[in-house]
RNA sequence: GCCCCUAUAGUUCAGUUGGAUAGAACACAGGUUUGCGGAACCUGAAACCAAGGUUCAAAUCCUUGUGGGGGCGCCA
């Protein structure tokens, strides 16, 4: 509907001697402030000075030009200062907008503006010593909602995971295990086996305080693993299992699968190559203790060091790796890394080394998302502030189902999975509505609020939707009366989703969606509240509408990575 | 010390990328029972860190200051 305000705008602007491109017309048409000035607005402002004329007066003129043409689409076109306004033929536009959202289905709002891409996306890439905590779940929410937008629009995704498997940090936790563990498993303890791990983290770093010699042991362990000690090798490859199907087991219920997965131990060797084409070219230099570094003063980025003076190689060597075998492998446009941006400056150097090596427009983009802080401040794993995912998510889970035992009677399945959906959605709402870039706060006891701008609210008035349908049983055409005022506001919002995913999509910013999603529940709970639907004179189009909506909150929500339940 | 990010009701967040009257939620005060599920709806009070600048137009862009967060290892 817009193309068509944009082509009388075009026809209209050139009959007064204003040549535009119909990007730039679009560009600059918005949303009038309240709907009763209008469904489109046109500022003139900026044509002021091409035209040496005031805004109104170009306003006044630009109205006249477009009354002339033949129209069908608007019922009128008004002024208001500099603004030409489009009101659009309600019933039309909620004709068209209902049945497209019924008859599309899963595939309204889809544009195929990415078709032909293939990206890569990776996330959440943990370290193994230690289980995911609450950043790890803004990460995976983040990511999986990333990949979803670009599929939404003709993407060819690829979710990838790369495991920091390897360094002092994994010699910590299996020193202790070493010291302390003996003979005992996750299954002799009970205990989710990334936990187990985890433990055994923390345990160092208790005893360390007491025995500072430790820090060395855990060094020497490191190069015994490097050099392939037997011993060592065995306990790391045990511990890192215990921790990835861990992982793996919190992946599922959170609901991401990965395409691919890196290790970072088989990787961190293989930039060798690429440190030496380095040297050749003089990109890179060798000093006298024999560390090879890069400078980039120039992009205000300081010195790099690449690789140690004993020849062994740093992270960011891997990442250099790394990033050429994804594009070679997988044939790439872009990649994306969802990582936090306390990493912003290893992703700055990393950028620059690969554009320095020859790795020019490559599409490899950082999606950094801000800290996740709880109301005492930062969270410090040694300190024991972390709130684990796990954790989290089983203790929303839980109020979840007292909540739901006291509404109705359900089988110990439906309570299981109702829940699990319940409390995910509230988790995972929490996370996405906040601009990715935005450090935030989480605070655990507004999280575990079900009313309001959460995830439940949300799923709730799906449910509701689903509920009027199912009373009212199958439904075909629809006429369309006198609508009330909230039916129209709801038909706007609805019409207003293929553009919010678009341009979701164009910031790789979840958050346009949940907004959107808790904006279109909330339209709709006020919908029902004023409108009877069934029984009542225009309960044809009424139910259409239902249908629409839930349809367009159902492809909304799992654009989010939130899944929707038909009962609550 | 240097670099990056950030600042909107009591609190947590929006604000269509420079446009018309800055929107929600929570909390607070009050209200909606005989209609499709009250995890709902309605009413009320409450905000752009400060000072300059650019512009027809600034919460949005620039400068300075102040507050908050992050980064500056031959760690990952």
């Amino acid at each position: 509907m817009k193309q068509v305000v944009v082509n009388l705008l075009q026809k209209a602007l050139e009959e007064l001697g204003v040549k535009l491109k119909k990007e730039e017309i679009e560009k600059v048409i918005e949303t009038p402030p309240s709907s009763d000035m209008g469904d489109y607005a046109f500022p003139c402002f900026f044509l002021a000075s091409k035209l040496k004329s005031e805004p109104q007066q170009i306003a006044l003129e630009l109205r006249a030009k477009i009354k002339k043409f033949p129209m069908t689409d608007f019922d009128d076109i008004q002024t208001s200062g500099a603004y030409v306004n489009f009101i659009l033929d309600r019933k039309n536009m909620a004709r068209k907008i209902v049945w497209e959202a019924i008859t599309q289905k899963k595939n309204f709002g889809k544009s195929k503006i990415g078709a032909g891409r293939r990206t890569m996306v990776e996330f959440p890439s943990p370290n193994t010593n230690k289980p995911l905590h609450l950043g790890h779940l803004r990460n995976m929410s983040i990511g999986e909602s990333i990949s979803k937008l670009l599929e939404f629009n003709g993407v060819k995704v690829i979710r990838a995971n790369l495991y920091n498997d390897r360094g002092t940090h994994i010699c910590k936790s299996m020193l202790a295990y070493q010291k302390w563990g003996r003979d005992k498993t996750p299954a002799s303890k009970k205990i989710k086996s990334d936990h187990f791990v985890g433990d055994f983290y923390v345990m160092f770093n208790k005893n360390l305080k007491k025995n500072k010699k430790l820090e060395d042991d855990a060094q020497a362990m490191l190069m015994k693993w490097e050099e392939g000690d037997k011993r060592v090798l065995l306990l790391w490859k045990l511990m890192t299992n215990w921790a990835i199907n861990g992982f793996n087991e919190t992946y599922k219920k959170f609901g991401i699968k990965h395409d691919v997965t890196f290790f970072e131990s088989k990787l961190y060797e293989k930039g060798r190559t690429l440190v030496e084409e380095g040297l050749k070219n003089k990109l890179f230099v060798k000093s006298k203790k024999g560390d090879v570094k890069i400078n980039l003063e120039g992009e205000g980025l300081g010195e790099k060091i690449l690789l140690r003076s004993d020849g062994t190689s740093l992270y960011i060597v891997q990442d250099l790796a790394l990033a050429k075998i994804k594009f070679e492998k997988y044939k790439l446009n872009e990649s994306y890394y969802v990582v936090g941006s306390e990493h912003d400056y290893h992703f700055k150097t990393l950028f620059s080394i690969l554009d320095k090596l020859g790795f020019k427009n490559k599409g490899l983009k950082h999606l950094s998302y801000g800290m996740v802080n709880l109301p005492e401040g930062k969270m410090k794993g040694r300190e024991g502030t972390v709130v684990d995912a796990d954790d989290l998510i089983e203790k929303v889970q839980e109020l979840v189902k007292k909540e739901l035992i006291s509404r109705a009677k359900l089988s110990k399945r439906e309570l299981e999975k109702r829940s699990l959906v319940i409390s995910l959605a509230a988790i995972k709402y929490f996370l996405l509505k906040i601009d990715i870039k935005k450090d935030m706060l989480f605070n655990p006891k507004a999280s575990i609020n079900f009313e309001g701008d959460t995830g439940p609210y949300i799923l709730y008035s799906y449910a509701r939707a689903s509920s009027i349908l199912r009373k009212a049983g199958v439904q075909g055409k629809f006429n369309i009366g006198e609508m009330e005022p909230k039916e129209l506001e709801l038909v706007k919002k609805l019409s207003q989703f293929p553009d919010v995913a678009l341009r979701a999509y164009n910031s790789l910013n979840p958050s346009l969606i949940a907004n959107y999603s808790f904006q279109l529940a909330k339209l709709f709970n006020e919908f029902y509240h004023a409108c009877p639907v069934i029984g009542s004179e225009n309960e044809s189009f009424r139910l259409a509408l239902v249908e629409a909506f839930r349809r367009v909150l159902g492809n909304s929500l799992n654009l989010l990575g939130i899944e929707t339940l038909e009962e609550m």
